[in-house]
DNA sequence: TTGTACGCGTTATCAC
DNA sequence: GTGATAACGCGTACAA
């Protein structure tokens, strides 16, 4: 790997000359426009590469965003991710995946990791299980990184003092609910959810919300996830209990093709004996023309990252972009 | 963020001997146990960290592993990512996530990219796409840096000079196939893939050979892409073409997916009206009960990592891990 | 407009 | 067993 030397041997000028030419500060410092040939010549025959470790050790950071995610296999984060990777590029990060499997002990290690790198800021992907050991400690480690001026993002709710750039899920669980009432239903479960986790504490307290205010009555099942696997689980348990209910509205979106999954299965017609909508509008309920409150994760992810790249010119927080319920062929009126 | 020279001032003993208590050397070069304590103790109360890029400088590479993915949402590679993580942690190595839609020039790019943070290694998840413009260039370049000492691991058939772990897709998709003949089925079809891509086609080769020994018309379609939406696409025009086959193989599971979305949909039954199959065994068709032919996505990605983490001590190349047929619900005798 | 020289934090080589 | 010190490759005051 060629390094600045050679290249300024070849060209016969300084090492500072030539990293004037190939590292921008040509615009702030002016470099005659020959010498600027030859260095750039030079490094083209010598297939100049910068290092990245010497740039990041000299300017105390690297173009890197550090990026923490519950679950790399959920659809929901790796949109979130890919915004974040593709909004990065284009201003020359690169981002570090940290998979943390919503354990906070992880999420602590990986913070600590990501720190050693001298990352220009950590975004953290998903939210929170209030109460779950060690939460506090990671707050706290946190709270201190932020204070000494390391840029953190959090996508989700989270119990620390970073930057939020948080879409509003009591808001458009809200809407969603409203939605399903305005076709006529009364009789709508909500499935999905692990206790203590924000995000999907706050979509159910939308649901209930947009119950009460249509003096329906609100039922909540099937609190043990919010993968597919316990849409299906829960709906299995539904299907035992009696009569279906008029509709289901469901935690996400990988909750919901659970569900679809398995009603499709067992010989139940959407949205003929039951309605099933979703939240996330990731591309996974796509092929079941699923109904579902589309957020928009990869913009999302795509203002964290430039929030972080941005740091020093623009340091206004962005707002969480709204969401926007796409109709699909799960619901009806009844 | 303290360093070492604060570490070894606080604990009134030298750098040298600082960086050899706190960073492994301690083995090879012997430091006193008191010393040693007292190093720890300054290093604990001001919280030392070390700094990644310096060391990075200084070793000439860095403790990161890029991935070159062809794209993050397919859950087929966001297994191997999340392989390549895991295992990458255990030997305390990050992981630099590139995403490239399947672009050689996005690819030569990232490759570029990730080789000037003095990567350890980069490997590619999925394979090239034959004749794709610019496929020649990137395995110029690949080889150019495979010969002078950079490690790289192809998870996928490539056309350049890597390290490859590849599994054997001719063979899984003529044993899958085999097995939906053994079904007493001869009227299969073969759904998805996408032109030129090795992968895939290396599937079709396997679904064909088994088809001729048996004496079957091999029947492919719908090579239109590798995705939900490109199943559905292809069964879509299966359905209008007259009466379905009596099985139909799938280039992937997210085929496989869209393809049960769309004949549930549709009012057909499996395995009752048609068997449906998939290759790749990622989580997506669980939930439909999916028979699989299930490839070890998430160890294949530990292999690479950890061949790239042990490049030192351990260079033999790891075998490619074995497929597994997993019999699910959607496929039954004739 | 160009060059000199220093330091970023770390490890490794030597000397003690 | 411990300590100076020289790199690693780069950016940038400061001089010229």
């Amino acid at each position: 790997m060629a390094t600045l030397r050679e290249i300024a041997e070849l060209a016969s000028v300084s090492v500072a000359t030539a990293s004037r030419v190939l590292n921008g500060s040509a615009q702030h410092h002016p470099v005659s426009r020959d010498v600027q040939a030859s260095v750039r010549a030079a490094a083209q025959t010598l297939g100049y590469t910068p290092s990245a470790p010497a740039q990041a050790l000299k300017q105390q950071r690297s173009k890197i965003i550090g990026v923490i995610a519950s679950d790399i296999l959920d659809p929901y984060f790796a949109e979130m991710t890919r915004g974040i990777e593709i909004e990065a590029a284009k201003y020359g990060y690169v981002t570090i995946l940290a998979n943390a499997n919503r354990d906070p002990d992880q999420e602590r290690t990986k913070f600590r990791v990501l720190r050693e790198h001298q990352v220009s800021g950590i975004i953290f992907c998903g939210s929170d299980i209030e109460g779950s050991p060690g939460t506090a400690e990671l707050a706290r480690e946190v709270n201190l990184a932020v204070r000494s001026g390391t840029r953190v993002v959090a996508l989700a709710p989270r119990g620390f003092d970073s930057t939020k750039i948080v879409i509003d899920n009591v808001a458009a669980a809200h809407e969603l609910t409203r939605y399903v009432l305005s076709l006529g239903h009364r009789n709508i479960a909500f499935i999905g959810g692990i206790p203590g986790l924000s995000a999907a504490e706050q979509r159910i307290d939308g649901y209930r919300a947009a119950m009460f205010e249509e003096q329906a009555h609100p039922h909540v099942l099937g609190l043990s996830g919010m993968s597919q696997e316990s849409g299906k689980d829960a709906v299995t348990q539904l299907i035992a209990s009696g009569p279906l209910p008029d509709a289901i509205v469901c935690a996400n979106d990988e909750v919901a093709v659970g569900v679809l999954a398995h009603l499709w299965g067992s010989g139940y017609k959407t949205p003929d004996d039951v309605s099933v909508v979703g939240i996330g509008g990731a591309r996974s309920g796509a092929v079941f023309g699923l109904t579902t409150m589309t957020l928009p994760l990869v913009e999302l992810g795509g203002l964290a990252a430039r929030y972080i790249a941005t740091a020093g010119t623009s340091p206004e927080v962005p707002a969480a972009p709204r969401f926007e319920l796409h109709v699909g062929s799960t619901s009806a009126p009844r």
